[in-house]
RNA sequence: AGGGGUAUAGCUCAGUUGGUUAGAGCAGCGGAUUCCAAAUCCGCAGGUCCCGGGUUCGAGUCCCCGUGCCCCUGCCA
C-alpha cells in the first residue's frame, strides 16, 4: 500500500511552567484530532527555556520536560503516529544553531519584537534570548519541516527561519526545505480567567493562582478558579457586546462540549453569570478527567513514557542526522 | 580597565547616631458581601537584607574581598 507522503509539520513546547487549560484546547487538542492529517513532530524545547538563566531550576526542568511529554500522550497524542521527542535528546539542535548563527545578521534578531519585549525592563539579557529565533529555525530546518503551526505571536519566528534557509541555500547551496507557517488548528483562544483581556499564560499562572486552571489541578480548583473568574456587573451573553470575561467563558464552554456560541448565548440569557460558570467548571472538569487519569498513571509507571521517547528520538535523530550531513557538506566541516 | 552610584518581600521602595521579633504600598492567598465577578471590609502569608570575611556585647546599617546592574572616562590586535 502507498500513499502520498503527509506534510510534515514541527511544533514545539517549552517545557516552562504547567501546561494549563489554554494550551490544551487551543494546540494539543486541535493536535490530537487533526494528527493524522499531517506528520507532526511534537518536540518539547527544553533548550529554549534555558534563555533565561535565572528562571532555570536544574533540579526541575527534566521532571518539567518528562511532564509536558506526558502529558501529551494523556491528550491522546498517539506515538505511532506522531512524534513525540525531547530537544536536547537529539544534539544536532545545537550544532545546526551555531551553523546557522554565523549566517545570520545580528540585525535581524535585534529586530525581533519578541526580543525587544522580553529583554525589556530585564536587569541582564543572556546570549541566548537574543539567539532564541536561530534555535528555533534550527528546530524547524534539521527536520525539512514544511510547515510551522503557529500563532500571530510566533510569527515573525518563522519568517526568520525562512529568511535563515533562503539566505544559507544562496550563499552555500539547496540545503533547506524552506518552511511555510500555518494557521493552527482552530484552536480555541483561552483568555486568562483573573485578566480575560490577556491569552492565558504560564508564566503569569505561576504567580496568580487563579489565573488559570492547570492540567492537573484538583475538581475543587478548577470550580474556584473558575467561579472567581472576572465577568462584570451586568447580565449581557450577547457575544457582540458581552464582556470579555463572558465571552470566555462561553468559549471555553463551547471548546470542550462542541455547542455553538449562539446557543449558550440564548440558553443563558436572563440568568446570571454564576450558573454559566458553574456549567464551565463541571464541563472543565468532566473534560480534563480522563486526561488527568492518563497522566497520574503514565507517571507513575515511567517505563512507557521513556520507551515512547526512546523510540520516537531515533525515528527523528535519523531525519537530523541526514541533514546535518547536508549542512556539513555544503559548508565544509565534519 | 579606572572612577562613581546601587543591591532589602513577586514589584516599587522605607529602615534613624549600629540596638528588641526588618516594615509600607501594590500584587497574591483566605473569608465576609455578590447569581458569579468588581468595589469595599476583615484576616493570612510572603525575606539567605547580593555572596564571603571582619569590627562589635550586638550589623540590613560600619570596614574589607568578590559579584550583578546603572552612569562617566578610557583601552582595544
Amino acid at each position: 500500500m502507498t500513499s502520498t507522503p503527509l506534510v510534515r509539520a514541527f511544533s514545539g513546547v517549552q517545557p516552562t511552567g504547567r501546561l494549563h487549560l489554554g494550551n490544551y484546547l487551543g494546540a494539543i487538542k486541535p493536535w490530537v484530532e487533526h494528527q493524522h492529517a499531517r506528520e507532526n513532530l511534537f518536540c518539547v524545547v527544553d533548550l529554549h527555556a534555558l534563555t533565561v538563566p535565572e528562571a532555570i531550576k536544574p533540579d526541575e526542568l527534566k521532571a518539567r520536560s518528562r511532564n509536558v511529554a506526558a502529558a501529551f500522550l494523556a491528550a491522546g497524542i498517539d506515538p505511532s503516529v506522531s512524534s513525540l521527542f525531547i530537544q536536547s535528546h537529539v544534539r544536532e539542535h545545537t550544532e545546526l544553531t551555531w551553523v546557522l548563527n554565523c549566517v545570520t545578521p545580528l540585525g535581524w534578531l535585534e529586530r525581533m519584537t519578541q526580543f525587544k519585549s522580553k529583554s525589556e525592563g530585564r536587569e541582564t539579557v543572556g546570549t541566548g534570548l537574543l539567539d532564541y529565533p536561530v534555535l528555533m529555525a534550527a528546530d524547524i530546518l534539521l527536520y525539512d519541516s514544511q510547515v510551522v503551526p503557529v500563532g500571530e505571536d510566533q510569527k515573525q519566528h518563522i519568517e526568520l527561519a525562512r529568511d535563515v534557509a533562503v539566505r544559507f541555500n544562496h550563499m552555500f547551496g539547496e540545503t533547506f526545505v524552506v518552511p511555510q507557517p500555518s494557521i493552527p488548528l482552530s484552536g480555541a483562544r483561552v483568555m486568562g480567567f483573573d485578566e480575560p483581556t490577556v491569552k492565558m499564560s504560564k508564566s503569569i499562572a505561576e504567580s496568580r493562582p487563579h489565573h488559570a486552571v492547570h492540567l492537573d489541578d484538583t475538581p475543587e480548583k478548577i470550580r474556584k478558579s473558575i467561579m472567581k473568574s472576572v465577568t462584570d456587573a451586568g447580565c449581557d451573553y450577547d457575544p457582540a457586546t458581552a464582556s470579555p470575561g463572558v465571552v470566555n467563558l462561553m468559549h471555553v464552554l463551547s471548546a470542550v462540549s462542541g455547542e455553538g456560541i449562539p446557543s449558550i448565548s440564548s440558553r443563558y440569557t436572563g440568568k446570571g453569570y454564576g450558573y454559566l460558570k458553574q456549567e464551565v467548571a463541571e464541563a472543565v472538569t468532566a473534560e480534563l478527567a480522563p486526561v488527568q487519569d492518563k497522566y497520574r498513571r503514565l507517571l507513575d509507571e515511567a517505563g512507557y513514557l521513556d520507551q515512547v521517547l526512546a523510540q520516537s528520538t531515533a525515528k527523528v535523530r535519523t531525519l537530523a542526522e541526514a541533514t546535518m550531513t547536508r549542512v556539513r557538506h555544503a559548508i565544509g566541516i565534519g
